[in-house]
DNA sequence: GATGAATGAGCGTTCATTCAT
DNA sequence: TATGAATGAACGCTCATTCAT
């Protein structure tokens, strides 16, 4: 009896975290960091404010939080679309699939992970690309497999990486501000074609 | 002499003006729009807080005159630097170089004009794509040249715009978050490479 | 069986008054009322916030509570001292030696009943005064005896019992603010010196 | 010209001062550190809080800040009283009368000097003391004096002095929560009569 | 016109109190 | 009966904007 209720209440504090992290995420990445109001953040999550700081020390890292645990799932989602292939070109098309599709169903984050990373330069910047180097890194083994087997150019790698980052984060980005008129992974082929072979004839 | 001190009133303005703005390009784009106060901007330069809200009528409005003014600025140098080449490929080159130059040599625009958009999607975005279109518009017509002309592939011109734009702001905005430690045009020759011929052999 | 259930009940419900009592005294000196959070007092007694709530209406009533019980106490000790002895200079000396006594090993009481009064000024002095007076009342009979006796000069019985008063308050207050380095009585007989018979030569 | 509008503007921005800290001095010591709202004092001050902020930094500043002048202005008039005087026993007495007097000049210091500084201990310890000290040692000075003209007893300086401070204190402070009901003076020649020569016949 | 002192709406955060379990 | 999660009123502080000089 007492470990159900225990497990009842650890579940429903978990479940509250989650309520709040969710809404927040929505809250924020509308409004960016600053012009979000904590109160606004309890009221949709159904909440009063003293419990927001219940479960989260303050604005901050209730900010943070959000982020993290974003940052979090979209590596696991890359890194396990990669793992599903067997031929580079095929982990790197699968990666770049999941990472559209990742913003396409949380595209809450969008603002957070792709955009208001200034507001905390130094600390999300840290947790984003120590995440994210774990995916950049596997991507590069994968590039360098792709070079010996003589399937893709001797380019700068993590040049190569980059740009393509830059075209997603780009294309994400935009994607959002248009308003999400379509499903982004719509995009993917035109992109893959001129990311593999670029637009010249 | 009424002649003279009008003249010369109006050029006192307008040098008032201008050196607000650069001030106000430089701090939005250090703090961000939420971060930034006024005091600051009139600080830095030289002016009381009362001068600048004789010249703006309030911070939104200087946010967006910064805005406004380096949209036309990126806009000029681009169309310039299309108009001084023939060939379609060599535009499209001269191009993207011109607008790394640009966010290189005016890098307090990269926050304003490529990150903090959010804060005023509607009006923003309006003034940012009235005018980028109009460069859009003669990239387009150039894409459709080098396609008649056999030396582009056959594509969905706007989506490939698009792309183009996106590795663009993404390549900018990274090399502002990490320092701006090298000139970025130096990443023009593998944008180039990536973005004429892929990375597959 | 009943009755058993019910005295141990009752003993278990004033153990835990007096303990909740006991630390918040401790803990109402050492901030202060208004800094002093209710939850601090619940967790060092070892209970539930809401337990606290249950056992003391509010906040201001666990304060008076604490300062009730410390007075009803100072008054006991005083009033005790001085019907151990016959003379009144005796009678004097003992209940202020008591006085120094009691805030000796209440230390935690000292920020309460001396200091902490403004807060509450109309009630707590009410208390304050009501049961104080009860030795004071006392204590003018023996300054009267004395004075018949011949033992001690025709003054202004409650002026000079009211100074005596000050000099005590002062003399435990200081020595509270000073960090409590030596045993207070100590000073008894110095203050004793110059209570009975000046500084004048 | 110039001159005088400085000269203006300095007297305004310190009658606004001293305006602030005459409020605040009597706010505070009516309702402790605690439950005094910044809101009130600028209420009562016929100004915006805003404006509160610009003269002092923050609450806690403001209440140094009365602390503080209080501090000088007392130890001044103690000084200068007892440098009035020739004789040992005539500056004690002038010096106890200033004590007295400047507290019933400014009873809304009481509260903030003899009863807040448990609030801030250090700080205000620190240049209550350091301040205090300075009459303190050359209270001392005269103590020493009288005792070398077989005025004085041989006792304890530096303990007397402290038996005297605490008995003036805990005057002070009686007569405040008792309402001031009448000029604190008048206590004066009781006070002297016991500190000087006891109550014992 | 230029200034910056004054303002107060607005927001983050705390904590006494309640109440469902 | 005991608990502590939930609550929201309250308060310190900031800063865009105004306006008297």
């Amino acid at each position: 009896m007492k470990i159900t209720d225990n497990a009842k209440r650890k579940e429903l504090t978990q479940m509250r975290q989650k309520q709040i992290l969710d809404v927040a995420a929505e809250v924020f990445s509308k409004n960016g960091y600053a012009r979000t109001q904590v109160d606004e953040i309890a009221n949709l999550a159904g909440l009063g404010k003293g419990t927001v700081y219940r479960y989260f020390k303050d604005k901050k890292n209730l900010f943070l939080s959000v982020a993290d645990k974003g940052i979090e799932n979209l590596k696991d989602l890359v890194l396990e679309a990669m793992a599903k292939e067997k031929e580079p070109l095929d982990k790197i098309k699968k990666a770049i699939e999941a990472y559209l599709k990742f913003f396409e169903d949380n595209s809450s984050l969008i603002g957070i992970l792709i955009h208001e990373q200034s507001e905390f330069q130094k600390r999300i910047q840290k947790r984003y690309f120590d995440h994210y180097y774990e995916h950049i890194n596997r991507m590069e083994e994968v590039f360098r497999q792709g070079i010996a087997k003589g399937q893709i150019k001797k380019i700068d790698v993590r040049g190569a990486i980059g740009i393509l980052t830059n075209m997603l984060n780009g294309l994400v980005y935009m994607w959002q501000i248009e308003g999400r008129k379509y499903p982004i992974v719509e995009r993917l082929p035109m992109l893959l074609k001129i990311y593999f072979s670029g637009i010249v004839k």
